[in-house]
DNA sequence: CCGTTCCTGGAT
DNA sequence: ATCCAGGAACGG
């Protein structure tokens, strides 16, 4: 999925197209992709709803609707794409919103996963999928993380697994802890209650590099993430070793490596990386 | 903790 | 044919 970087994107796209326009229909061609409410009831409650806001927290987008808030995760492979006026539909298109100037808000993912929840009445942090996440990544201070890490000092789990745990720090995904590790000299694999002093700063403060210089690119493209435009991010260019198994390590030359941590494609440099 | 699962498709 | 993929819930 579009990590932090990519949602991110995606939403500032969204105030600038869709805030202040109103849902005038919604074609819904996979219903399960819906939580909470029934299909139809979800398209009834959110026909006639103006768009008021476009916000984030981690990876989930949340549009502040006169219907209530609309969570949508994208997962894996899920895309926002704002059509201005008729464009080609693509494959996996599996909701069109029809907004009241003619434009369009679809939603297409390949691989199902993404899904949508309204929110019209409840208080959001008690939505089960928003309840258990840690702190943003770029709000939290250096104090405030040592103090998370040093809880859990008891953890043999490795750093990488702890980035990624949406409940100790919400955002960071596969393609950013393994960037923010390489930047900080950190072997993923390392153990959480080995983390030093000085290594949980580097990370802290990578944390903040990596994914602000991510935004600031509008993210990493592979194959499925495009902003709400329809375009690529720019970030790929500047992965240091996520995806580059084989390729010199920019620091020092050795070709990067590739593990399986977690079940997940793991990629650093051994010299580099301690 | 790890593996599996939800899906589809691209790469090898 | 087999493995892998920006996520995360679930079960053992």
């Amino acid at each position: 999925m579009p990590e932090l970087p990519e949602v991110e994107t995606i939403r500032r796209d969204l105030v600038k197209s869709i805030v202040g326009l109103t849902i005038i229909d919604i074609d819904l061609r996979l219903p399960k992709l819906i939580r909470g409410y029934s299909a139809e009831e979800f398209v009834r409650r959110l026909k006639g709803a103006k768009v008021l806001e476009a916000g984030r927290r981690a990876k989930m987008l949340i549009l502040k609707t006169s219907a209530g808030e609309l969570l949508i995760h994208l997962k894996m492979s899920g895309r926002l794409i704002y059509c201005p006026a008729a464009c080609l539909e693509e494959k996996h298109t599996h909701v069109i919103f029809f907004m009241d100037n003619g434009s369009e808000l679809r939603f297409v993912d390949m691989r199902k996963f993404g899904f949508f929840r309204l929110v019209a009445d409840s208080e959001l942090s008690t939505i089960p999928e928003l309840a258990n996440l840690g702190p943003e990544p770029l709000d939290i201070s250096l104090s405030e993380f040592t103090r998370l890490i040093n809880k859990k000092k008891t953890s043999k789990r490795s750093i990488k697994a702890l980035l990624m745990d949406q409940s100790f720090v919400a955002g960071i995904g596969n393609i950013y802890a393994d960037e923010v590790l390489f930047a900080a000299g950190v072997m993923p694999s390392r153990p959480v209650l080995s983390m030093t002093e000085g290594e949980t700063a580097a990370i802290h403060h990578q944390i903040r590099t990596v994914l602000s210089l991510a935004v600031k690119n509008r993210g990493t493209s592979f194959s499925q993430y495009v902003d709400a435009s329809g375009q690529t991010g720019r970030h790929q260019e500047q992965l240091k070793v996520y995806r580059q198994t084989g390729k010199s390590c920019p620091r020092c030359g050795k070709p990067i490596e590739r593990i399986k941590l977690g079940g997940r494609g793991t990629h650093f440099c051994s010299d580099c990386q301690r």
